[in-house]
DNA sequence: ATGATATTTAGCTAAATGTCTAAATGAGTC
DNA sequence: GACTCATTTAGACATTTAGCTAAATATCAT
């Protein structure tokens, strides 16, 4: 949890997130998309991995990235449910098992 | 945004903000919940007001703290409603707001 | 005004963070 | 094997962060 807090700290990591939300990308297209060199974004990747919030398979010659939703999912809405927030209706979202 | 994110990264000051969940209390009072020096509990309360997630007002010799809610919830909700999480249900609140 | 209590400010250190360039690694292609 | 493209690792640097002690400020009581 507090690996994700972190993550989500960082502005660049947030939009990644963001981007990511639309489909996996690989680490040279998600590069592409912010004012910061190669390895700054590798950078970010590793802590985005690290906290569980992203996942990666290679394919090729490239790394592709993609949104761990359900990870952001638990840990906002746990999160906010030590304050109330939101919990009241769970969003059934994209297929989990269950 | 990028503020309340930047608070919320560090463990101690969210530990804050759940223990003031309870009410009110004064920056002593918090303060003796951790293993840290009032100077840096300080240095924490100020991170969290300048995102506006707590106000204060001075009773007597002490400054007593109060969690914005409101803050932590627009933050929580507008950033899970980029993803999809949680935000169908618009909070139903409880009493304090503004 | 003095003294006691509560909190913040000042000044410091050590560690973490975000950034860069240059070099190394991995995976296809010729 | 040698070349090229995609990404990561290494090493350096500046800034920020979390922590400390000591001192300043503010409020209340005597």
């Amino acid at each position: 949890m507090n690996a994700v807090f972190k993550a989500l700290a960082d502005p660049t990591r947030r939009k990644v997130l963001e981007l990511l939300r639309q489909g996996p990308m690989t680490a040279g297209e998600l590069s592409d998309r912010f004012p910061v060199s190669r390895p700054t974004m590798s950078a970010h990747f590793t802590i985005l991995r690290e906290a569980g919030l992203v996942a990666t398979h290679k394919d090729g010659k490239s790394v592709v990235y993609r949104l761990q939703l359900s990870v952001l999912e638990d840990a906002l809405l746990s999160f906010g449910q030590l304050f109330g927030i939101g919990g009241t209706a769970p969003a059934p979202r994209e297929g989990s098992s269950t």
